[in-house]
DNA sequence: CAGCATCCTAGCCGATACTG
DNA sequence: CAGTATCGGCTAGGATGCTG
């Protein structure tokens, strides 16, 4: 029953200091969040700049709080740019940075192998609903 | 600055019902989150059969109130198998399924892009705490 | 327009105590 | 041993109102 997995698929999570690897767990949860993706996924739909009230328009369901802290996280994360025009009333821009878009493209591949086997969650799903495994 | 994405690489996302596409957000989400990760992680370090103390014991500052929630979760998604041995006193054995270890395969993979990464990502952090990007 | 500040609530999670 | 049950703190996040 065990799926047989290379043991040095695990190997270069000892290659990391402690510090880079909170970092790493950190940022993967982080891009595979609800908000975020959407954002990310929005901003790379997109294929350009994007301003405040627009993601606030797309990104269907978010509030205008969290859009900003989401925001906030992505840009510290170097994910997104956020340039501000000086102008009267303010325009704000929000643009996918490379390294944002190439991540991107990893979660959304995760996405992708998910999506297709969603059948067998469900079947899962649908099983489990049932009984409880007993051994002796 | 727009990172070159193939357009055709979000097609996949159009092509699910709504409700396959919660689900597939929700796996991915659940799956890369901490303690899921953390717990098939050590399952698949095992190669084998974890009981539940020694699963607390390994996973490392984990509750015993999250480690049964998380496991109920990760069951009920068809991702380990709960195995109850009807002894006194009780044993029951988690153990990661096929799909499962597939699963976490994938999530390692991105991981690892993420932890090759790192330096990437702390130097955003450190320019982050700047600069506020003006435009004209 | 693009936010910040405030209030408020639901849910997460740790700690502790109890049970088949 | 492998949980369930309960209390309590903390935080994510919605709603609303205000501002440069």
């Amino acid at each position: 029953m065990v799926t047989n997995i290379d043991s040095d698929a695990f190997a270069f999570c000892e290659t990391l200091t402690d510090a880079q690897d909170a970092l790493a767990r950190e940022i993967l949860e982080r891009a595979s969040a609800k908000w975020p993706l959407r954002i990310m996924y929005v901003l790379a739909e997109t294929k350009g700049p994007l301003r405040f009230s627009r993601l606030l328009e797309r990104v269907e369901g978010i509030s205008q709080k969290v859009l900003t802290q989401a925001l906030r996280t992505l840009e510290s994360d170097g994910l997104v740019t956020r340039t501000l025009y000086p102008q009267v009333p303010p325009r704000v821009e929000y643009e996918l940075t490379p390294l944002g878009g190439e991540l991107l493209l990893q979660v959304v591949a995760l996405w992708r192998w998910i999506a297709e086997r969603v059948p067998d969650f469900e079947k899962a799903r649908a099983r489990s609903a049932g009984a409880t495994h007993i051994s002796k």
